[in-house]
DNA sequence: TTTAAGGGCTAAATCCTTTTAGCTTTTAAT
DNA sequence: ATTAAAAGCTAAAAGGATTTAGCCCTTAAA
């Protein structure tokens, strides 16, 4: 690329090591006098001097980079990942970025991959149970957080949206305008996004003392299909018209949309829908959808900071839980 | 990381040098006997041993790591990135990612940063005119792939839709239904998208016989507010409620029905809605909103393909317009 | 005058691969 | 019995930075 250490140490007429120490401002330490400093610095600058950083990664074993590893570049990924690199830039991290498509493999393929090209670091939304994660550690020199989907367990550093929470509010909100039939079209049951939806859902129910019929609870998928899938075996399978439908994210709302688009044009004059995730078009859909909006800036921030906090400050793990905000339309 | 060349030639009791030729596939060349070879492939694969990138890097001057600098990762620019990180995998490449927010000189530090950090090729939805991009490729050695947005030059590489097209067939169906009194809601007016988009606009008008009013043509940018503002100033300005509205990015749709939502409930009973970018999500709103769909996989595909070529097949660079599609609802 | 301490700087090793040039041994040819 | 060629392998340099150990010179103290 540009000068190497050498060849300012020539121009400047000293050896690199001095040139070296200078520039990591380590003058004083080595006694390098003020002189033969401003000499280097300037030279520096006039040259606008940059150090390699593939042989700096590779004397110091430290990258700078980080593997941010996610299911898609959707909207909430997407927003999640530029907020990410924008963090890590401002403290001079790069990000290396792979999307799994919710593929377990692809996800085990992707951590070796980025861990043998040296991120010094790995953002995960991962589809590992606790077993898997833990094999994975034990080979894995390098920090990991967990972002959007935690695994239990009080050494495993993650940062997640409250679902559990918010689903809860959400529903809560349903049952107070006296719903009491509503229908469950969840993810990949596995999952902590999931899982902890659902148990939000089942609280929101049994508080208001309503049992939760496990009928009503679907689990095939995140994607738009499923939410198809979903949405037509609820139609299809019950002679009633349920009161409300929950989709527990926005691609499967997508596909109950399309469902009820093709097959079921008076769904919504009949059954309320609401989802988790938001979304601004939704502001525009008649009759409303209340949904639950991810603080995906939050989430980014605080995955990036305990990342940082790891690698430079010699924090340990740390765990998050972003509150989501309730959008009543 | 793992085991070095130096420690698995140990293992082998032989010299680096030997181990490192056979694991390029060099033996033959070298007349390492197959006795050899055949020990220190099966000490490798025991080991699992995997050169040090970084060394390999430093050595060879070649990081395998392509930089994409795009100004955000949203729903387009977020599937273009999925797409081209899903190739580049496939060739053993790594995507290092970095938004601009479309701000000109956040850009030029990317591509800087980037650059110094040795990447081996950039992928660039650029705001920079031909002048700052020649003074730009003079600096960098290494090769450039414009994507969704291009500059005029027989000599740079770009993949962009072909929004010319796209429009000039979008808003030839509002004439054809005789719609003549129709506005543009711009963008970024330098970029080559908003060019285009506004060439389309004005040559379907054109070939109607049909003059283009320079006050139905705003340009403001490319936030969701600038077209909240242009749709404002329409509806504000003009006594008469216009047959037509063109906005010529989702984002700026979205700014449209924010204002129709707060300020003109009826905007759609006069008028029709048109624009350039699809969302899945227009299939549910009323009255339906006539797009046109980017192919994001194909222009993702195609740039790191001019990329890999150019990179690794000695071809020059080449220029893809790629076909958008119409989306009548 | 010698010794100690401090000031100012640098040679060389290190990180890990790749690659060039060449060494040693064996085989074949004269 | 030489010489030439081929076979099989390796030492060392290179790539660019960081860091350890230590050299040499001056000044101050004994």
């Amino acid at each position: 690329m540009s000068l190497s250490l050498e060849e300012l140490a020539l121009k400047a007429d000293v050896s690199k090591t001095t040139v070296s120490l200078v520039l990591n401002g380590k003058s004083s330490i080595y006694r390098i006098s003020k002189e033969t400093e401003n000499k280097i610095l300037k030279i520096a600058k006039e040259h606008n001097y940059k150090p390699n950083s593939i042989a700096r990664a590779l004397r110091l074993n430290k990258s700078l980079t980080i593997g941010l590893i996610i299911p898609y570049l959707n909207r909430h990924f997407g927003r999640v990942a530029e907020v990410i690199e924008q963090n890590a830039r401002e403290l001079g991290y790069q990000i290396i970025i792979a999307v799994t498509q919710d593929c377990l493999n692809t996800e085990h393929d992707l951590i070796e991959n980025l861990y043998e090209r040296n991120v010094d670091g790995l953002i995960l939304a991962t589809m590992m149970n606790r077993d898997q994660f833990n094999d994975l550690s034990s080979k894995i020199k390098i920090p990991i957080v967990l972002v959007d989907r935690r695994i239990d367990g009080d050494d495993i550093a993650w940062v997640v949206s409250d679902d559990e929470q918010g689903t809860y509010e959400l529903v809560s909100v349903m049952c107070q305008e006296g719903i009491t039939d509503i229908y469950f079209v969840g993810g990949i049951e596995k999952l902590s996004t999931s899982i902890d939806r659902l148990n939000g859902f089942k609280k929101a129910l049994l508080d208001k003392g309503l049992e939760c019929n496990q009928s009503k609870i679907q689990q095939i998928g995140y994607a738009v299909a499923d939410g198809y899938e979903m949405t037509k075996n609820i139609i299809e399978r019950f002679s009633k018209t349920p009161e409300a439908i929950f989709t527990s994210a926005i691609t499967l709302l997508e596909g109950l949309l399309q469902y009820a688009k093709e097959h079921k044009p008076d769904l919504f004059s009949h059954t309320r829908v609401i989802t988790y995730d938001d979304h601004p078009m939704l502001d525009y859909l008649q009759p409303p959808i209340f949904s639950v909006r991810q603080n995906a800036e939050e989430i980014a921030k605080k995955s990036f900071e305990i990342m940082h906090g790891i690698l430079e400050k010699n924090k340990s793990f740390a765990q998050e839980l972003i509150k989501p905000k309730l959008i009543l339309r």
